[in-house]
DNA sequence: CAAATTTATCTTGATCTCAAGATAATCCAA
DNA sequence: TTGGATTATCTTGAGATCAAGATAAATTTG
């Protein structure tokens, strides 16, 4: 009997006409992310920097040499609107942690860069941050692990389908 | 190979010392969470209300009568700030939704109660809510739905537990 | 009973995000 | 080629959240 348990129970009483069991799995899964990010922004803070930061350096940086994306490229990766890229964007280049510069290929576009600085804070940043999630799966069994990963996969992949533009069951009927 | 994989693909190149299982099963609960609020924001936006404004509602209508609880009742159970809560019961009141009113027991305390309006208002929507998740978890078999579920609750326990004070090996050393 | 502590709520200031629209460059079709 | 559509990015304005601190009432202590 846990906290969504009580709030299902509490349904269940109020409006015993309603089935309440899938807002127990999405409320599960509400709850868990707001406590893993929570866990996570700790790690992230001890190097001055917030989620946003961290996933920016953190794409360039797994991107391979030469270290190097479009403001486009990221938005698509972090699933983030462009203002709020523009505005990543500024805050680590004024900490002189990436640089823009123009693309050549195309005068609408920028070219992010990682710069040395910036390398060097995501190299630490990242092995502090897997160590983190390291401890934050440890109640689980290797066996969970895996069973609630593969779960979460295949839930997860009809939302990247439609993601993709085409139509599934998982889809609200219009925007 | 999902979205998810690609990005374990990348670090697994550029940082095979990292081990980044725990990062994938950490990103999608992440993603999933993402996904879900974004499609339950919709129908939220059907009724005029948003997930926090919805969430406020909720509570007070499935509490039961006399649909009243405190600030920090309200507080307690959605884990946000008092800042927050303060903001989100202000709107709601100039809404017409809830109204305040002195707690005789206590003079620190006040007691936000759900208006008719706002009563007939969050049981349209959270009927409408129901539906939506339902859809939401539909890609699911009812095995598959039950095992998540199971898992989930497991890995959540260890959460409540840090949050009731226990120290537990998921938590962090220190804050 | 009075001082110190705790509790409940609100205020303030900063940050992050998004939606919608602006701007400028590129692409495409006739 | 040239006008229209598309694309990439930035700007603007508004909303939500949080942390930290202020305020006032209740509780605990000696």
């Amino acid at each position: 009997m846990d906290r969504i348990d009580r709030i299902l129970a509490q349904w269940n009483r109020e409006r015993p006409d309603l089935d309440v069991a899938p807002m127990g799995l999405i409320g599960r899964i509400g709850n868990l992310a707001h406590h893993l990010g929570h866990e996570m922004g700790k790690t992230f803070a001890q190097f001055d920097l917030n989620r946003a930061a961290f996933d920016v350096l953190a794409t360039l940086r797994r991107s391979g040499p030469p270290y190097t994306l479009s403001p486009n490229d990221l938005i698509a990766t972090m699933m983030v609107t462009s203002g709020t890229m523009t505005n990543r964007i500024d805050q680590l280049e004024k900490a002189g942690l990436v640089a823009r510069s123009p693309n050549p290929d195309d005068g609408r576009s920028f070219l992010v860069s990682l710069m040395d600085k910036g390398f060097a804070l995501i190299d630490s940043a990242v092995t502090a941050h897997v160590e983190t999630q390291a401890r934050l799966v440890s109640s689980l069994s290797e066996e969970e692990k895996g069973a609630l990963d593969a779960l979460l996969k295949k839930y997860l992949a009809g939302f990247e389908i439609a993601d993709s533009g085409t139509t599934l069951a998982i889809e609200a009927p219009d925007e």
